[in-house]
RNA sequence: GGGCAGGUAGCGAAGUGGUCAAACGCAACAGACUGUAAAUCUGUCGGCUCCGGCCUUCGGAGGUUCGACUCCUCCCCUGCCCA
């Protein structure tokens, strides 16, 4: 990369591919123009939460979009909620989250900064943990800043207006996170700040913030929010609807095709690189039917495991995923478990439980009834029955659990 | 500080002295059907079980009772209204 900016209206149609909403553009295009009159890159910053450490492609649609900008010239800006994250965020506060210790926060801070190296470009990058700024405000600092704010205006948050008409709790530390994170605009002057759609008042706080700070707003831009693999709720680890960017090739491209039909474009829009044109004629085979939307699934799936791994993975985790799925085979990799028997003998409940299938008894047991069981391809549906142990053998439960079992 | 309403399984929500491991809905899981899609149907959904039962649960701790999720006392938590 060299200082050599693209042409504005290059930048800007990038810029917008896969937005949800940029405020304003306007002043985006002012900001763009007037680095390229100064040869000066933009800063665009980019919050991160380090009490997840494990990022999914729903968080990747954000990166993307600052690896653009990275690609574009300009200068992308990390910044570790660390401070924040060992207060622990409240929201969903049934779930006290544990806060974390520095000592974490640094570690998942770094882990992250690995991980979302793997789209950022590692140059045009800085990293920095906002208790540098925000660990050193006094009580007075906090009232100052809090002054700058009215209740009513934060009460307009969508989620703290749900709640509070809800009757539900909020904290008044919660009505400070927006204003928290706005004081992280201020002490790294951004120029544009990325979030998705959920973080748009957050976001918006911050302009008005470095307003009051005598800074030019910075631009706001939102990237619409992936939906998990089960088409319903946001993507996330907790719901177990995500798919990690850490993850093997075969299980990137067995959750994708999971994913229900309606997802399979905008998975291709967010969560891919795929140019417009081809979206487009995707887009037009889906609506008219044209095409089995398996097939678009599966390059879907093929293009998600390329991104992360390369192609020839993507290519041996399809010729897997059939061996398995079509076949009804055994994947080529499935755990090696031992378990103790009692003779070479072991009951089929026994084993389910030893080699950590299932959480109890009932559980397998039920599974069992459920015919959810299987030894070596053959369903077992007795759930009294005793298995011999001479050689090793595969159990399968459910749909996607293996295990090679052997005595110990 | 006062008044009122609440706290039940992952969530939502019934139950108001025994027939309650607790209706119902959602989520989840298994099976059938498929494309590890959707929809649909069936079943399961606290733990243990010699499948007859046994044990631990309804914010927490005590108490009344033959018997409590249901009644009493104290405590904790939440919301609303008043101050």
């Amino acid at each position: 990369m060299n200082d050599q900016f693209p042409p504005l209206n290059e930048q800007m149609d990038l810029i917008r591919r896969g937005t949800a909403e940029i405020i304003r553009e306007e002043d985006l295009a002012r900001k763009i123009e007037h680095s390229l009159k100064t040869h000066a890159p933009l800063r665009v910053k980019l919050g991160c939460d380090p009490s997840r450490p494990d990022l999914h492609i729903g968080h990747a649609v954000v990166l993307r979009k600052l690896r653009q900008f990275q690609d574009l010239g300009h200068h992308a800006v990390l910044i570790i909620g660390d401070f924040t994250g060992m207060i622990g965020d409240p929201s969903g506060r049934s779930k006290t989250r544990p806060p974390l210790t520095l000592e974490e926060t640094r570690k998942n801070g770094q882990s992250y900064f690995e991980q979302a190296t793997r789209i950022l470009s590692t140059h045009k990058i800085q990293m920095l943990y906002n208790s540098e700024w925000l660990g050193t405000m006094s009580f007075s600092d906090v009232i100052k800043l809090g002054s700058k704010y009215t209740v009513a205006r934060m009460l307009e948050r969508d989620d703290f207006e749900k709640r509070y008409r809800a009757g539900e709790p909020i904290s008044v530390h919660e009505l400070l996170y927006p204003l928290a994170q706005a004081m992280d605009s201020v002490a790294v002057r951004s120029d544009v700040e990325l979030g998705g759609t959920d973080q748009k008042f957050n976001l918006l706080v911050g302009r008005d913030i470095q307003r009051e700070y005598g800074q030019d707003p910075q631009i706001t831009l939102t990237m619409p929010i992936l939906p998990g693999t089960d088409g319903v709720e946001k993507m996330s680890k907790s719901l177990d609807n995500y798919i990690g960017i850490s993850e093997p090739p075969q299980q990137i491209y067995g959750k994708t095709l999971s994913i229900p039909d309606t997802l399979i474009y905008d998975y291709m829009l967010l969560a891919t690189e795929i140019p417009p044109p081809e979206l487009a004629e995707v887009k037009r085979q889906l609506e008219s039917g044209s095409v089995n939307p398996r097939d678009l699934k599966r390059r879907l799936a093929r293009t998600l495991v390329t991104l992360y791994h390369d192609a020839s993975a993507a290519e041996a985790a399809e010729r897997e995923f059939d061996r398995i799925f079509k076949k009804k085979d055994v994947p080529d990799e499935i755990p090696d478990i031992r378990v103790t028997t009692d003779g070479g003998m072991i009951s089929i409940i026994r084993m389910l439980v030893d080699a950590g299938m299932v959480k109890s008894n009932g559980e397998a047991r039920r599974l069992i009834e459920q015919g959810g069981v299987s030894i070596d391809g053959q369903r077992v549906s007795d759930a009294t029955a005793n298995i011999t142990l001479h050689a090793p053998v595969v159990l399968k439960a459910g749909k996607r659990q293996f295990a090679r079992i052997s005595a110990s």
